[in-house]
RNA sequence: GCGAUCGUAGCUCAGCUGGUUAGAGCAUCGGUUUGUGGUACCGAGGGUCGGGGGUUCAAGUCCCCUCGAUCGCCCCA
């Protein structure tokens, strides 16, 4: 029988792989309780309606990127491609309302149909934080704060945030067709992809990688002429508040963001160790999503980033250590040492035992774990009330009383 | 979905222009040391050379297909 292999672009970790992981998201959660945003679980799975209807149909992340099936009951459902989307449903669904403004943070698996690549699978790891049913640009800017002082705490430097506005709807629907007609008459000169993208999604020509784009895009005009009074006001109040704040931001006038549901604020904190993969964290204002999903209007922040991403950013966790391994030798010790071991969890103190082989083989187990002591534990000692206590680092070794050990557990 | 590079032991890799039983280091296991690890020495196990097909007297090495990884495009966290 031949092995079964992974699915593409799914990843099996052990070990320091998988502590990266699981320190980006310790960090996540301690800065987000810091900022208040309140721990929410969302399902896998959701009506396909609910990303269709809100991502865009004619993204690439619907059109071609998700995992939808047919269940049993012939309902179309769907892989979480992302998570805000299913939080609003829930937003909705449960009841939330009543909370707004609802600041609420989640994490775990997202899953899109794409080419694996570095920083890139098909089953990869969100973190998400939303505030929902808060119109008022300090929203925005707690956001923000929350994703800077994430990056800090995870020790990444080198990442720049780069802002942009999207504007309100009347700013977005004028400057969408501003760019399309500019586009349009250059079209002879666009590259293959911005040709198709000019009928799709317009926005997307402006962070072309294609050098004969360039010009055209150079002489593009800017969504600064488009922004309506409030719109300009709102994007001024959110950098105002960002400078309060003291957190670094760069203006990236052509930033725009794929999904549809975007509106003012958009943002991604931008790398340039992950290649290709260079967005680390992004989001912005999807104040339309919520209608979108037939509710009423919500607005309403948010961000997701891409957890292997940090976490290949990161220096290594320290991998836990047992304080002691027991070592025991012979029946009667075994039996001493598994009531001791025990005793020791409880207390909290990590503890293991090397139960497998002569004495050479139980204390090598005990320094390949990386233990900082060995008790050993033999009929002899066990015989005077007492068991050897070695420094595996220095080698020292001295009888410690059993007795004084069992009132330490106690007290 | 498109283009490029790559794929040899658990891991990192060596195998020159195709030529006898495919190697090393690390890791694992055993021994020197049947109650003393981490250092040292000795030894062992472990490979359908990603998979399939083809060319050839002969293929890890050349060709085709396929799967996977990496890099770029697309897109995105």
């Amino acid at each position: 029988m031949t092995p079964v292999q992974p699915v593409r672009g799914t990843q099996s970790l052990l070990g320091e792989d998988a502590d990266r992981l699981a320190a980006v998201v310790a960090a996540f959660d301690r800065v987000r309780r810091l900022y208040g945003f309140r721990r929410v679980e969302v399902p896998t799975i959701e009506q396909t309606a609910v990303f269709a209807r809100t991502i865009g149909e004619t993204t690439d992340v619907v059109s071609k990127e998700m995992y939808s099936f047919e269940d049993r009951g012939g309902e179309s459902i769907t892989l979480r491609p992302e998570f805000t989307a299913g939080i609003c449903r829930a937003f909705l669904s449960e009841g939330w309302q009543q909370h707004a403004p609802l600041k609420v943070a989640t994490s775990g698996s997202a899953f899109r149909y794409e080419r694996p690549q570095k920083g890139r699978f098909r089953e990869f790891h969100q973190l998400d934080a939303e505030i929902i049913g808060a119109a008022e640009p300090q929203a925005d800017v707690e956001l923000l704060a929350l994703a800077d002082q994430l990056l800090k705490e995870l020790g990444i430097s080198g990442t720049v945030l780069k802002l942009n506005t999207l504007g309100d709807p009347e700013t977005r629907a004028a400057w969408r067709d501003a760019l399309y007609e500019h586009f349009r008459q250059h079209a002879g000169t666009l590259s293959e992809d911005s040709k198709a993208r000019l009928e799709r999604n317009p926005l997307r020509i402006l962070d072309s990688k294609a050098h004969e784009d360039w010009p055209v895009v150079d002489s593009a005009p800017t969504i600064d002429d488009f922004l309506t009074a409030a719109a300009a006001d709102f994007f001024g109040a959110v950098t105002a508040g960002l400078d309060a704040a003291g957190i670094a931001w760069e203006r990236a006038p052509r930033l725009v963001r794929g999904l549809d549901y975007y509106r003012h604020t958009a943002f991604e904190f931008m790398t340039d160790q992950l290649g290709a993969q260079g967005t680390v964290i992004a989001g912005g204002r999807y104040d339309g999503l919520i209608e979108a999903l037939g509710g009423p209007h919500t607005p309403a922040v948010g961000w997701a980033a891409g957890i292997e991403r940090l976490a290949m950013m990161i220096d290594a966790p320290q991998p836990e250590r047992p304080s002691v391994v027991l070592v025991p030798l012979g029946e009667r010790a075994e039996h001493a040492a598994l009531s001791l071991l025990a005793g020791l969890r409880r207390q909290g103190v990590a503890a293991d035992m090397a139960y497998r082989g002569n004495m050479k083989k139980r204390l090598s187990r005990a320094n390949a774990v990386g233990a900082a002591y060995a008790l050993i534990l033999g009929d002899d000692e066990l015989d005077r009330g007492e068991a050897q206590l070695k420094d595996l680092a220095s080698g020292e070794q001295k009888a410690v009383s059993l007795d004084l050990i069992a009132q330490a557990l106690g007290a």
